[in-house]
DNA sequence: GCCGTTTTCGGCCCGACTGTTTTCAGTCG
């Protein structure tokens, strides 16, 4: 598909029109269009085939034509022009959290500069306030930018990593020579970003099946190509590691590969205490300097057993407590996809969502769910079409029509209510009481100082009413710091108030982290998952990246509130509701 | 650049915050 590529020129078009200080209506008709795009859930080229983009709310004529003549000539030629008018750096300054076109612009024109390095270095010099309208603070504001997109760079989000990963390895399973295929490292422990992609593969042929790798469709260039290593660039920039293995070292080098360095060097300490060597071949014998007898390294759980330890799941290696819990045989039993009931943060077509209720519940049951909240927002969050009272109200009664129409499977009402910088919130409860479970978000007023702003979360999660407090940091992985509160204090809170914790399972928030997750689990907190997915085709399977999280923070079945059935989920609502009447 | 029970031109979301200013421009969601 490539409707997320057009929607990116379209970004890139808007941005560049903004920085020349264009038309802002048709800036913004090309961030609408460039939304429409990749929410709907239709291949854009088969619409294109069969003529009916102009279908699409937002495409007109105009656009229609660009989106043909991408697909037609693989470029847009408004944008080649645009481009070759424009200094990149001005782009790169615009990705900087609270620079502007009118910021990068000025920055641009008085001091010239060249790279992101370069404003980096004057702005350390104090170069920056020698121009109107900056001073110290947003001097400051800039550096601290500069310094969160550095900490980004090179670093891939699960969400892209995962898929990429995957095509590669359907594509790689077209290698005859190959018996054994995954992908290790980060992602295989569910990190949130990651640096590369490594691919571990048996193969009775490492040659053919190094040259089968370097020759797929999606590798741009290759890096280096060796007898059992091979590393690419893809056409996204992402790079890609292969390793080939022989099948008896399978899985010590799954192990090796996995990670983290952190775990590792802590089996090897242990291979060490038994008089063993552990490396990415196996696990041997120890003989008097040679090395002695191949005892492990086929699959991982034969490496581990020879270690003496149970099977280790992949996201808690981490040398966080999981090689003292393997050894007192303290593991924790992870939860998975198959402990998941439901989906507890949706968005339909009456917010900001691109499905109707009839969609969300049908594209639910399709994804084995049993209930999926339907949490559109509140009035308040008007960019996003938020609910009023009356509105809700309705959408409540349209949700009791459907439940009456499906079997096996049941929406459940509820909103996504604003959280407003009082502390107070976007509904009042005497409609918050019809719902079936209320999440509440903090969507406005991001840069609160800390204990305001903890202060204002911890209010919200006091009404009795609100079940579940979402994204309770309000990251943007690569976009947005997380809001300035003291969440060892909101947890303390949620514990106090029964308000579960969401994670957030949209890839680009992942909100709880695991560490914090862990924390909440700890207090006796529970976690709610939920995708926030606002296109229910292409998104509801975002629930495996909060699964990802879930795991990484040691979660089990019990911890999270979506593995109970509707009626348990309810009276666990109810109880809260009723002890806070 | 899109769109139309306000219909082919004239609107289009706009409130709130931040940091810089003495009344507001720029940015964000």
């Amino acid at each position: 598909m490539k409707n997320r590529e057009i929607a990116n020129l379209f970004e890139e078009i808007a941005d560049i029109l903004e920085l020349r200080g264009e038309n802002r209506f048709r800036i913004n008709a090309y961030r609408r269009s460039a939304q429409a795009v990749s929410g709907i859930s239709r291949d854009i080229e088969e619409m294109a085939a069969e003529g009916s983009i102009e279908s699409i709310p937002g495409i007109g004529k105009d656009l229609r034509e660009k989106i043909e003549e991408y697909l037609r000539s693989g470029e847009i030629s408004l944008l080649e022009r645009l481009k070759n008018e424009t200094p990149p750096i001005l782009l790169d300054m615009l990705r900087i959290p609270g620079i502007g076109p009118k910021t990068a612009l000025l920055i641009h024109a008085e001091l010239g500069v060249g790279s992101l390095e370069d404003l980096k270095r004057m702005a350390l010099e104090h170069r920056l306030q020698e121009l109107p309208k900056i001073k110290e603070k947003t001097e400051k504001n800039i550096i601290r930018g500069i310094e969160f997109l550095e900490s980004f760079k090179g670093r891939t989000p699960i969400g892209i990593a995962l898929p990429l990963a995957e095509d590669i390895i359907e594509s790689l399973e077209g290698c005859e020579e190959v018996s054994r295929l995954e992908y290790a490292g980060s992602l295989r422990r569910h990190c949130e970003t990651v640096g590369d992609i490594d691919i571990l593969a048996a193969s009775s042929s490492p040659e053919d099946t190094i040259k089968y790798f370097a020759g797929l469709s999606l590798v741009e260039s290759v890096i280096v190509s060796g007898p059992t290593k091979c590393s690419v660039f893809t056409s996204d920039g992402i790079q890609v590691d292969l390793r080939v293995v022989e099948e008896k070292s399978y899985g010590a080098a799954l192990n090796y590969f996995t990670g983290s360095k952190a775990h590792n060097i802590r089996l090897r300490e242990i291979a060490i205490e038994r008089n063993l060597k552990l490396n990415e071949y196996g696990v041997f014998e120890k003989k008097d300097g040679g090395s002695g007898k191949r005892i492990a390294g086929a699959t991982e759980d034969e490496v581990y057993s020879a270690l003496g330890l149970p099977y280790i799941p992949p996201e808690i290696r981490e040398d966080t407590g999981e090689i003292e819990a393997a050894l007192k045989g303290g593991l924790p039993e992870l939860v998975s996809r198959s402990d998941i009931r439901g989906d507890l943060h949706t968005h339909s077509d009456w917010s900001d969502g691109n499905a109707s209720l009839d969609d969300l519940a049908s594209a639910g049951k399709r994804a084995g769910l049993k209930y999926i909240l339907v949490s559109d927002h509140s009035m308040s969050l008007r960019i996003a079409h938020g609910l009023t009272a009356k509105r809700l109200i309705s959408q409540i009664a349209e949700i009791d029509r459907i439940n009456e129409k499906i079997r096996g499977f049941r929406l459940l009402k509820g909103s996504e209510v604003d959280i407003l910088p009082d502390g107070s919130l976007d509904l009042e409860d005497g409609v918050l009481k019809k719902l079936d479970v209320v999440i509440a978000a903090v969507h406005s007023s991001f840069k609160m100082k800390r204990d305001r702003m903890t202060e204002r979360i911890i209010s919200a999660m006091k009404n009795p009413f609100v079940s579940v407090l979402a994204h309770p940091t309000g990251r943007l992985l690569g976009t947005r710091e997380p809001y300035d509160v003291d969440m060892d204090a909101v947890i303390a809170a949620a514990a106090e108030t029964e308000t579960a914790l969401e994670i957030n399972s949209h890839p680009l928030r992942l909100d709880l982290d695991p560490v914090h997750a862990r924390k909440a689990a700890a207090a006796g907190v529970l976690l709610s998952l939920g995708t926030d997915s606002h296109d229910p085709s292409l998104e509801l399977d975002h629930l495996r990246y909060g699964i990802g999280t879930a795991r990484r923070g040691w979660l089990c079945k019990e911890h999270i509130l979506n593995s109970r059935t509707a009626a348990a989920l309810k009276k666990l609502i109810e109880r809260k509701r009723k002890r806070n009447p």
